[in-house]
DNA sequence: TATGTATACTTGTATTGTACAACTAGATAA
DNA sequence: TTATCTAGTTGTACAATACAAGTATACATA
């Protein structure tokens, strides 16, 4: 393993977080938001718990984002029935309207920075990511 | 160009950015220190200014963080010379070996990340990610 | 040269996202 | 039944940030 091919990557990384983790928007929703709902609407109906599982956040943490997309009527909570501590939440109808419209954007803005690239190297950065990701859970 | 590589894109990067965004702490340094210094010791010895207009923050952000590092030690202000109001920053001894081992640390740890990829595959990964950050630049 | 404006930085204040600790209510086990 | 466990909420604290106001110095020009 090359030392000069983990310091090109340590660097690159580092210099990409420092950028997008100031965009504080995602297409119109904040980061927490976008990332709440884009996972609620995924994973269909999930508690507190789960999620801050998922984002490896504090319960705390998650319960004042749900509270605030909740007043937002973003989410909705539904009472657990087989558990009276635990409520699950989904998105509504506006959340999911939110979370497309931001999804439009994002995907726009990536066309753009990625326009320059081939079909094969979207696939293949792609690809790689994905594979991190998977790494980083181990 | 595809759609799904697109959203692929989006949502893995989403995904690195949370999760490494959560990471306080680079090789026993915190991620702004770890960033000013490594910045600090490639530039040599800058202002204020100059740092903020780097990392895109606000001057006020970075001339706490400076007050910080001098503190520490790590960083030592050097009055400019042709002008009164400004001084410039540099890397002292301790701060030198601070971060040299928190980069020793990373590439550690990023040895152990990367430890089933090809050769090709990093130094791919590692283009690939340079390029991207080169055009969110533009 | 005097005075007004621009610049580099510092400091006060507010906001946001986070964690930890204490607490409440309900669930489960002995 | 009582003790313990669990899901969530709320109080508090902290760090990183931005914006606004203030200070000291530099620069431009009348």
């Amino acid at each position: 393993m090359k030392t000069e091919d983990l310091e090109l990557l340590d660097y690159e990384l580092v210099v990409l977080i420092r950028r997008t983790s100031l965009d504080k928007e995602l297409g119109g929703l904040d980061r927490s938001t976008y990332t709440l709902l884009t996972q609620l609407s995924k994973s269909g109906p999930v508690g507190v718990k789960a999620l801050a599982s998922e984002f490896r956040l504090d319960i705390s943490t998650i319960s004042r984002q749900t509270t605030v997309l909740e007043a937002k009527g973003y989410i909705r909570r539904l009472p657990d029935p087989m558990d009276g501590r635990s409520s699950n939440f989904e998105v509504t109808e506006e959340g999911m309207y939110r979370v497309m419209e931001a999804k439009k954007a994002r995907l726009a803005r990536h066309a753009q920075l990625f326009k320059d690239w081939t079909d094969e190297e979207r696939q293949t950065f792609g690809a790689l990511l994905a594979r991190l990701n998977r790494t980083f859970i181990e």
